[in-house]
DNA sequence: ACCTGAACACCGTTCAAGT
DNA sequence: ACCTGAACACCGTTCAAGT
């Protein structure tokens, strides 16, 4: 059997993302990914630099799948399209996120930066002004960082995965009737419905503030 | 000089809570946190079972700050009160919010069901049927947790903390002009504020949909 | 009853050495 | 140019031993 070619950066970041998918952020390892590219772990420090270095390409893989949203669109659609494809392509390789809100990978990326520019940008021509467009872009952000990290929790917004509400076995209907109700809900989730019912929702809002109704604050300029 | 008194569970939690607010999630250790109290990493097995026991250990006591809301109140200042409870709580220490979120502590515990069946009581009092009251559970908690993970991780939503922003000084605002905005005014971001306009913005969406209006969907029972 | 030391199976990472 | 082995400073955790 001839020698196998040599690995490169494209094929570490390939296996790591598929690691980090099936085993989890903490289930990425140096030496769990060079096993399963039948390599010592000293050896990926030929290609990338580090772990974070791995983190951070994986992450910026994923946001470039994040689809750019048509600027003939009017600003409010823009938004929502930008806010769903950043929900569906993290919604993938929940790893990223993760990653993200431990501080594992770089926030100032290009690819990072690309989507907020986007939104910032449907909200500077719906005609917020700097506090305005802070509020707003964090507020989109939130929900979807929100939205995505619950789901992969089994906390609040479980997924149907039954395992997954396993902990919850034991809950007294009794004693918590409302939660009882709702566990049994999360059985028919859609995550993806749900986060869009509350995008809806929260743009409907801020279309409201760019049009100068409360609760919005100070918008138009 | 005197031989130390014993230690025991209580005193572990509170090192623990201590180093891991100062230290973060990962500066939280068996060996660092027995360095804290004086002893050797292996004494505080006789006090906590393992490490994941002390994450549900002062997760517990972290959710336990959640104020409740007075039952008298209109179910959508329930709301509100609730939301801004956790809010408040997990800011002070937002290892908490991460190890949930990271699957580090238990989602089922009675502390973290306290605050989640008072949400529910209020939905069902505003009268939204089952999948209602998930999607309703589901956007608050979203929002609250994205709003606080967002702040620590200096993405999206960034504390006026100067340290944070220091990866994006390299940004072009010719390239980014939308984005470089938004960085001049999260200098002057009120975490709080910011998290308050959107959670209003989603109580009047919400309270819609319980009139029966969209986007909310089917809800009258 | 409470604590310690040594040990085991893991981590990320460096460095000299091999081909 | 690329990979490996040995090593270092860390992890969580078990277990026998000390007081």
């Amino acid at each position: 059997m001839a020698r196998r070619e040599p690995l490169n950066r494209e094929k570490v970041l390939d296996a790591a993302l598929a690691l980090a998918d099936s085993e989890g952020l903490d289930g990425l390892t140096m030496r769990k990914l060079a096993k399963t590219l039948g390599v010592e772990a000293m050896a990926l420090y030929n290609h990338v630099s580090n772990k974070a270095d791995i983190l951070d390409g994986i992450a910026e893989r994923v946001m470039a799948d994040i689809p750019s949203a048509d600027p003939a669109l009017p600003w409010a659609e823009r938004v929502r399209t930008l806010a769903l494809g950043m929900y569906r392509a993290y919604r993938v390789h929940p790893v990223v996120p993760l990653a993200m809100v431990s501080d594992q990978a770089n926030p100032a990326s290009p690819a990072a930066l690309r989507p907020v520019e986007a939104l910032a940008g449907a909200f500077v021509e719906a005609g917020f002004d700097d506090d305005g467009l802070r509020w707003a872009v964090g507020a989109v952000n939130s929900l979807v960082f929100g939205s995505l990290l619950l789901i992969t929790s089994g906390f609040g917004t479980a997924p149907p995965g039954p395992e997954q509400l396993e902990p919850f076995a034991g809950v007294d209907p009794a004693e918590l009737p409302h939660f009882s109700r709702l566990l049994g809900a999360l059985r028919r989730l859609d995550p993806e419905k749900d986060f869009e019912r509350a995008l809806d929702v929260l743009i409907a809002g801020l279309e409201a503030a760019a049009a100068g109704k409360s609760p919005g604050g100070s918008t138009r300029r």
